[in-house]
DNA sequence: GTAAGTACATACATTTGTGTAAGTATGGAT
DNA sequence: ATCCATACTTACACAAATGTATGTACTTAC
């Protein structure tokens, strides 16, 4: 355990910190929905992109790199063609996934209730 | 309990569906961080934005609309001069406000795995 | 021969999020 | 008399997120 290892933790609340930038992988549009559906099957690209209603490729193939880059999802290319990318979550993105997953499992439930708030509150 | 009241559970996944909005709000850049500052007390506009470093007024008073809008915060105004408005979390905020922070605490813990990461990565 | 599927990259256009600055009405401090 | 604090709103502007269209290289199906 070395010096680089023995960083402190984040600090959401503090502007500069660098935590912010993955809230903002984690939490963006596309995000939330892909390490959602990356949770209980390894996808591939086009894959994804059905399961994952509205996404473009392009965003899809962004947001996928974000991920990757914090070492969250996992890319794996079989160098066939036609090509072949298998993604799937790291054990990192896994527990990513499940807070992640929680969250969105309490908005979709309590989707009645929200959406009646709204009326009354019009 | 009649027809609105029976209103089925969101399905996120699905592009056309609602609870993209609420998802929207509560992953939000400031949305996020609104809710976990409410979490444990109840606070003011200038408290808050003090709390939660970097937000400028105009986002501020934004996401606490989304925000009250669908029910997570309650907004209570005190006619007096100057102006005193405190805002705290609803008990379906407070249930949002769990999940989220619940995920904000692990990126917090886990930053340093991930930033270890991204320097391998790089 | 033509179209479709695969996993993207790239250029361009547009929408959205976000920031900055200023204004409002009032009271208290300097 | 001037400045600051409160809780905003509004107008303007810019940067970032996102979408659209197109191209790639090859294979299979029609």
């Amino acid at each position: 355990m070395n010096l680089t290892a023995k960083m402190e933790r984040g600090d959401l609340m503090a502007a500069a910190c660098p935590s912010r930038e993955v809230l903002k992988h984690v939490t963006s549009r596309w995000g939330v929905l892909v390490l959602i559906a990356l949770r209980d099957e390894t996808l591939r690209f086009s894959q994804l992109r059905r399961r994952v209603g509205g996404v473009s490729e392009r965003m899809l193939a962004q947001t996928l790199q974000w991920l990757e880059g914090d070492g969250l999802v996992k890319r794996v290319a079989h160098e066939v063609v036609p090509p072949h990318v298998d993604y799937s979550l790291t054990p990192l993105g896994q527990q990513a996934a499940e807070r992640v997953a929680a969250l969105a499992d309490w908005i979709e439930t309590s989707l009645p209730k929200i959406a009646a708030h709204r009326k009354v509150g019009s």
